[in-house]
DNA sequence: GTCTATAAAGTGATAGAC
DNA sequence: GTCTATCACTTTATAGAC
């Protein structure tokens, strides 16, 4: 039981490092990222990295298909959720995705540079279309033809409300630099959109 | 004569470096970008790069602080004109840089990517506090003054008018991947964009 | 200023002992 | 499974001829 207790506590190898993997791949990029570093970070020798993981890409890849998938699925699940209103979505989405670049701040700005890096490779680890059956799309798309919203591709919204949600994560330093804000001042700031960012959304809607 | 017409028309071995820097390094990063493929796409020798620049870093913050030099600079520009209203400013900054971005559309993703690698080192080439003195931020003020506008943070609603007009950019390849749109389709997209994101914009200054 | 050839250092990956 | 030692290759940077 001391055994089991100790199993379920610790991780396998395997799991730190890809876990250490995920965390030096985020701070510095997949080309600037050495494989020493990784093994570094997980505490265990060069030689166990490629005994498990083969090489530095099929490492990548499979970090990188993991988290992605857990990022952008995790949007897909709220946006498909048919027991919320189009608010109700906007607000849960904006809530939890603040909550977690808060915990995860180079999230994103990683994910980007990536996919534009290698968009064929990775973008395949994404569901494709996913947005456009979701219920979300179809909730617009309703109030387009009710005329409560104006007429335009219903994506515009996704990336205004990704934008307005996203874009503060990864424009941190510089919004930092420019405003002489420290990591708390900058908290702040992002729990005070975390507020407002769904009324702003909210406001875009009624634009004619 | 045609000695100086060649002058005008030509470029300088220093100024070939240059050029082919920035393209290279905005389209693999600093990490991934090699020396050897900056002098082949300058179209001269590798040592000749040294010759001139001494090294890849060096070669890299020079053209990184003239590169975001000219991109925030811009911003602040437009922002610090006092002859332009607030609605102004705005229609003025999202039709202009989405023109800009519209023909250097990963230069976002490349200065915020390297930005967040180096930010001491990066940030002060930006004139810090420069939004902060800004006309823009001037007339926010005196709008919540005058409680027109909600009183929160002035550098929320510079987030979202860079966010609306910049994170598409950004993001365009998942967009691209979600939507199934090629670039011709995106760029309908974008222009849809620039004769909206001002008035979305105008309609989130009237939240409460 | 511009080139070729090469040094010097870094980095991914493997061999082989335990 | 895990380690040390090492190979093989890449990449930055320089030396030296022209």
């Amino acid at each position: 039981m001391a055994k089991k207790k100790k199993e379920a506590l610790d991780f396998t190898t395997e799991e730190k490092i890809k876990h250490a993997a995920l965390k030096v791949f985020t701070k510095k990029g997949f080309a600037a990222a050495r494989t020493r570093d990784i093994s570094e970070e997980a505490g265990i020798n060069l030689a166990l990295l490629n005994y498990y993981f083969r090489s530095k890409e099929k490492l990548f890849d499979l970090v990188m298909a993991e988290t992605m998938q857990h990022f952008f699925m995790g949007i897909l699940k709220i946006l498909n959720d048919e027991s919320t209103s189009l608010d109700q979505k906007v607000e849960i989405f904006v809530s939890s995705y603040t909550e977690l670049l808060k915990q995860q701040p180079e999230l994103p700005l990683f994910i980007f540079h990536e996919l534009r890096l290698n968009p064929e490779k990775l973008a395949s680890k994404i569901g494709v279309g996913g947005v456009f059956k979701s219920h979300f799309f179809k909730q617009l798309q309703e109030e387009m033809e009710r005329g409560k919203i104006i007429n335009i591709h219903p994506l515009q919204y996704v990336i205004n409300m990704l934008g307005m949600t996203v874009f503060p994560f990864i424009a941190a330093p510089i919004l930092k630099s420019l405003s002489g804000l420290d990591t708390k001042g900058f908290g702040v700031l992002i729990d005070e959109r975390k507020a407002m960012v769904p009324k702003w959304f909210k406001a875009t809607l009624k634009v004619k």
